[in-house]
DNA sequence: GCGACAG
DNA sequence: ATCTTGTCGC
């Protein structure tokens, strides 16, 4: 078993741990969107050295939240573009540890195999979880591809090194396109729609929303639920 | 050597 | 991610 390990480690371990684990990623089981109850959103905010990690759920297709939790921690790993997931995952583990629901799928700020090891931290968290999880970033980490059209719902592949590792998705019409990625568990078809029924007035999906504005970052003049 | 580079 | 004001447009 290569889950759990220790997450004090070097770069260069951290690439090493991730290329051992990336064999066990599962991007070929259907979510099932019609058995979904509970959708959790992830998102850490970091504040003078210290990280907050937030996991908001929210009952499935309504979209209210069901359950809050956060963690803190000291920030015990540099932004470096790849290794993410060793940044975030010990206080996001943290955070989970609260949570009294089990949520049917996962939604991370940040890349699920469309990145350059085929590992984004909503992957890697996803082997943790040993649930569904899915990747929605605001911007590319790896990959190629056109511009989607400029309505809601129109999408285009997000192509690595000959393969389709996520999509570009425009989740409101004339608004920047997100990049959605299978974390674990899931398929890329199916992980789109989950992602697109989570859309409500915003170019981000409401769970992942709810954790951003609970890890602690909202600037002033938006709009209180 | 020159760009690219999730949060 | 975080630092920061006003401003253009639906």
């Amino acid at each position: 078993m290569t889950i759990p390990h220790t997450w004090d480690l070097s770069p260069d371990s951290a690439v090493k741990l991730q290329r051992a684990l990336a064999g066990q990623i599962n991007n070929t089981t259907p979510l099932d969107l019609a058995q979904i109850r509970y959708v959790a959103g992830v998102d850490v905010s970091v504040k003078e050295n210290i990280s907050r990690a937030a996991i908001v759920v929210q009952r499935f297709p309504e979209l209210v939240t069901v359950e809050a939790v956060t963690a803190q921690l000291p920030t015990p790993f540099p932004y470096i573009s790849g290794l993410l997931s060793f940044r975030e995952g010990e206080v996001i583990l943290q955070a989970h540890e609260k949570l009294e629901i089990v949520p049917d799928v996962y939604i991370f700020d940040g890349q699920g195999i469309a990145h350059p090891r085929r590992i984004g931290i909503a992957s890697h968290m996803g082997l943790w979880f040993d649930r569904p999880t899915i990747g929605c970033a605001k911007k590319r980490l790896t990959g190629k591809h056109t511009i989607p059209g400029p309505e809601t719902g129109n999408m285009e592949p997000l192509v690595d090194h000959n393969e389709v590792v996520g999509m570009v998705v425009r989740t409101r019409t004339n608004v920047k396109p997100v990049y959605v990625s299978v974390g674990q568990r899931a398929t890329l078809e199916t992980a789109c729609d989950l992602i697109m029924r989570t859309i409500t007035r915003y170019r981000l999906p409401e769970p992942i929303r709810a954790a951003h504005n609970t890890a602690g970052d909202f600037k002033p003049g938006q709009t209180p639920s």
